[in-house]
DNA sequence: GCTTTCTCGGATAGCTAGTATCCGTATTAT
DNA sequence: ATAATACGGATACTAGCTATCCGAGAAAGC
């Protein structure tokens, strides 16, 4: 089981966009290289993020991406969702329908104990990635990373705000 | 993300040889027949869990497999690690290291708030799976499936037991 | 109004992990 | 001995994800 590569790329943007002031938006091209990664790939990931109203687009010149709502407003789980999907992890292929213990389909009423119990573990991963936002990130992030790294990183977002 | 899909046969599998009594054991070929799966792929499976001691192989002729354990002591998570593996969804590539924000990599001590969030939820996914054993899956199929699903069920066991 | 800058959206190649299968060998009951 | 069965490696196939490209269109600035 493996979750989508550009995750990781997503959150890591979501935290950083929620630095700026206000208003202010930063390009795809930008973001992609304060995170090292392919701008073309990454831009996959942002028009995602964008379509689940994570992201809000500003278009034309001196436009980019910013966050579309509050930090505080979006949960990691809105960041999954709207790059992994909102699939559950296990899917079933009805299995008891195959096989000579096959019975007409009208005599499965109510979903099984085991399709029950992949659902309901997805549930509380679900609202455990819920639980945290944007925010929260943030306040570790100011908090553990040293602090010459900090003040490389706005420097450079003073740079390439130019 | 996505479930392996061997994991739903492994599941059926083990509640199937939990029906058996003590110590009879059923052919791969059987068990493979008897869910409508192809029996070389099932095979592959069925070692897996045999290697992770969920499931125990009684070699030569009129051998197969057989739980290795009592049902109430096997939980759905201990299938899953078997066909799935036990790593985490999330994998991080260190983003923080690239890009401009770049710093030494002993700057580094703690795992991040991010890793973290991703750790945490996949830990409360398990320990949801760990809920459930065989035995209560068991007990739900007893309740849920019509009688006459049943009673086909264990005819053909008694059949191809022989 | 024109140009520049930038995103959007689709289209498409490349790659990796997972799916499915085969067969020769080892092991055991009869 | 013979038949039945697990084991393990080798291998083809496939879906989904990774990564890239480019033209159309929209906003900003002149
Ligand atoms: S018994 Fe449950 S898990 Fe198995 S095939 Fe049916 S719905 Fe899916
Ligand atoms: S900051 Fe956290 S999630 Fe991001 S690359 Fe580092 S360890 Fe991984």
């Amino acid at each position: 089981m493996r979750l989508s590569d550009g995750v990781e790329s997503g959150v890591h943007v979501c935290v950083l966009l929620a630095t700026l002031p206000n208003g202010a938006a930063l390009p795809a091209a930008k973001l992609a290289e304060y995170h090292g990664v392919p701008a073309a790939y990454l831009a996959k990931h942002l028009q995602a993020l964008a379509g689940a109203d994570v992201l809000r687009t500003v278009k034309g010149a001196r436009g980019g991406y910013r966050l579309a709502r509050p930090a505080d407003e979006i949960t990691v789980l809105d960041v999954v969702e709207a790059i992994d999907g909102g699939e559950s992890a296990f899917r079933c292929s009805e299995i008891r329908r195959r096989g000579p213990l096959a019975m007409p389909a009208r005599e499965y009423t109510k979903v099984c104990g085991i399709h029950h119990v992949f659902t309901r573990a997805d549930e509380v991963w679900r609202a455990e990635l819920a639980r945290t936002t944007i925010t929260d990130l943030l306040m570790g992030v100011l908090r553990d990373v040293p602090r010459a790294a900090l003040e490389k990183g706005a420097r450079w977002l003073q740079d390439s705000a130019r």
